[in-house]
This record gives C-alpha cells, sequence and structure tokens, in this order.
DNA sequence: GGCTAATGTAGGCGGTGTCAACACCGGGGG
DNA sequence: CCCCCGGTGTTGACACCGCCTACATTAGCC
C-alpha cells in the first residue's frame, strides 16, 4: 500500500516527485530542477513525471499550492497556540510563525513567491491565496480596531504587514544581504524583535482585563 | 559608434543582451530566458552571447549587479533630493526610491531577488551589494542615534527596514498578492504611506530647526 | 600597414521539456 | 470469474538549449 514496490507501478509518484523537487530546489536551486533529473533520481522512465505534472511550470505551481496551504497552517496554528484573543498577540505571533515557516521550508517559500509561477496561476492555486489572504487580512483589521495605525487605510496596513515577515525572510535566506544576519544571534529571538516592530506587544496589554 | 553596423561585429552585443534580457524577464519571466533566444533576437549567431557571458548564471549575474549599482543609485538620489540633512527625512526618502525603482525594474528587481544568483556570487557582484548595504545601514544607523527605535538592536533594525521596502516591492509585483493593491489607488501616495510606516516622518519635525 | 586579441560564426554533444504510441496492471461491471 | 478499460509507466522522437571547440573576421595598437 505504501511505497517501493518495486513494481511496473511506482504507487504514490506524484508526492515523491514534490519531495524530491523541494530537496532540489533546497539544495541546489530551482534553476537547477529538472524533471529527467528527478525522474532518475526516483528511479522511473523519463517522462513518468509528465503523468502527474503536465509541464515542468505545474509542478512548480502544484508546489506552490502545497506552500501557500502550509504557509497558512503555520500562520493559523502560531495564532491559536497563544490561547488568547487578543489581536496584538495573535497578529504578532501570526508574523512569527510565518518568518519561522519561512526559514524553514525555503523550497516552498521560493515557489510562493516565484514571480513565473504567479504569471498562469491555476484556479486551486488562486482560491489557496486567497484563503491565506483572508486570514491575514482579518487578523488586521482586528488589530486596527484595536488601536493600531488607526490612521491608515486597511489596504496600506495590509501591506505593511505582509511584507515585514515576506520582506524579512527574503532577505534572510535568499539574498546576498543574508550577511545582515549576525551568526551568534538566536534565530527565534532574531524573528520575535523584527515582528514586534510590526506588531509591538506592548500595544497589547492595554486591552488584557 | 552607436548600433546596428551591420557588419561582422555587432558593436555593443553585451548591453544589447542585456537590455533584451530585461525586456524577455518583464515580458515572459526569467524561466522563458535564452541565450540562444536572445541571439536571434539580436541577428546574431547562437553562440555570440557567450563571448560575454560565458554561461547562463553569468548573465543573470550581470542583470544583479546592474541592478544592486542602479539601486543604490535609486536611493542614494532620492536622498540627495530631499536637500535635507535630517535622517528621517532621509531615510524615508530612501525607502519610497528603493520601491519606485523596484516597481519600474521588475526584471532588475527579480535578479536582485534570485536565490539563484546569490549562491555564486561574483566578486564584483558582492562588493557591489556590499556598497549598497552599507549605504542604507549607515542611513539607519543615524535615524537610530535621533531616536527611532533606540530599544533595538541595530542588526534588527536593518533587518526590519530593509524588509519593507523588499517585501512591499514583491507583493505589489511579483507575488499573488499583488491584488492588495486597489487599482484605484496613486502609486506614488501608496508608497509614501507604507514608507511612512517604517520611517515616519512625523518623527522627523522634532528636529527640524 | 601588419599583427594580435577581441569578437562573431559554424557545428556538434549531451541534456531537457514535451508529445505520441505503446505496455502494463488494478479494480469495477458483465 | 473474467474481461476490459482507464490510470500509470515506458520508449522513442523532435526541437530547443547550454556550452564547447575550431574557424572567420576585424578593430585597434605598434
Amino acid at each position: 500500500m505504501n511505497v517501493q514496490k518495486k513494481n511496473y507501478h511506482h504507487g504514490n509518484l506524484a508526492e515523491a516527485v514534490l519531495l524530491r523537487a523541494a530537496e532540489i530546489i533546497d539544495e541546489r536551486g530551482i534553476e537547477a530542477l529538472s524533471l529527467r533529473s528527478i525522474a532518475r533520481d526516483l528511479g522511473v522512465s523519463h517522462s513518468a513525471p509528465n503523468r502527474h505534472f503536465k509541464s515542468k511550470a505545474s509542478l512548480l505551481s502544484a508546489l506552490a499550492l502545497d506552500g501557500w496551504l502550509k504557509v497558512r497552517d503555520a500562520t493559523l496554528s502560531a495564532a491559536e497556540e497563544t490561547d488568547s484573543s487578543n489581536p496584538h498577540v495573535r497578529l504578532n505571533a501570526m508574523g512569527r510563525g510565518y518568518m519561522r515557516w519561512a526559514l524553514n521550508n525555503r523550497a516552498l517559500f521560493r515557489a510562493i513567491n516565484h514571480p513565473d509561477v504567479n504569471r498562469q496561476a491555476s484556479e486551486a492555486l488562486n482560491s489557496a491565496v486567497d484563503n491565506f489572504s483572508e486570514t491575514v487580512r482579518s487578523a488586521i483589521e482586528a488589530t486596527q480596531r484595536a488601536g493600531r495605525h488607526a490612521d491608515v487605510s486597511l489596504t496600506v496596513l495590509t501591506i505593511f504587514t505582509n511584507a515585514v515577515p515576506i520582506g524579512a525572510a527574503t532577505v534572510l535566506s535568499d539574498s546576498l544581504l543574508a550577511k545582515l544576519m549576525p551568526a551568534e544571534m538566536n534565530e527565534e529571538e532574531l524573528i520575535a524583535q523584527v515582528v514586534d516592530l510590526v506588531v509591538p506587544l506592548s500595544d497589547a496589554v492595554v486591552e488584557d482585563a
């Protein structure tokens, strides 16, 4: 029922391809990705992957879909784990959850930000993005109702709030600016401090009964 | 002296290749980039570009180098145009200059953030990044000395401050989250409001004599 | 004015994406 | 129970690509 039947049919080639693709992106970059090399690595014929991903672009797209679903999980569950209903506390946790996820899942993080993927997005991909987007938007709106940057439009606040984890994760994991991160600094602490500049936990105490 | 000699030698093939590469990235994405197709577009033989860029990676790298130099110009000249020595005013202008440049030079912006480029960066590329990085870092440090987030390490503040323009430009130009930007909103105004959340101009008045 | 290095050309090799035609096989309908 | 059919994997082919080598042309310096 599970893997390695060594027979004609692989069993769960689609998942295996996705996993191997993520590994390759991590190890050697997106440019090094090739359907044929993945097929070789998995011991199947060169066009077997095409049964599951009709093009290289659609493989990237599938990775991105996976990424959007998982990053939503990561941010949402980070909010739940606070056991708080305070909007600032929750959004702060979501920001940290996002960054933590991005830094620990670089391949998927790259996929969801890959410009070429977004060029012609599938229906499923678009709705996954909307799903994530709405989750975050409502959390941001809650903080604004609680007084965070009340003088600014929700659109601007949303862009700003999204930009920080995305930009910071990009800088720390993909950019040549990564030198900015000193090796001796604890990653979790760094994340906490950066996110606190966007959604200060100090703003939350006021509302706590 | 300039282009189109129609002779054996093109004249300035290297620049022409870079320009055409940027166009293709804008129009059809990085995945659509190919040295041979560029050669065809420019009417030269298929391996002529290899005289100037020994590999496809080095073409990307050259684009990135170009990008880092230009983004530094864009941010620095934005600071100069303020005719102010107030750190907040200057850094705010730099942030807007960065975002404006990124949104108007999407191909180069993608190049400087392309993970694969950074994987094996040339000496020249690294020093261009350092150059930009130092320019921004000192401007950030100046605002901190003037009281901006004095309670936080310069490293954290630097990551945060860099993250906003990078993240916002990514969201607005490359991500599926681009839907966040309402069509009816003026771009320059949007940029100004987002940047003001990172480097508030209101913090500057205190110091103005 | 001629020589040398830079630039462009022609051809070829191995790899890649993608398609079509074929082979295998598991599970559902007679 | 069998058969057959659709999903899955294979094989072969085609066009394109990066990159290399050998060769042609020419610009610029002495």
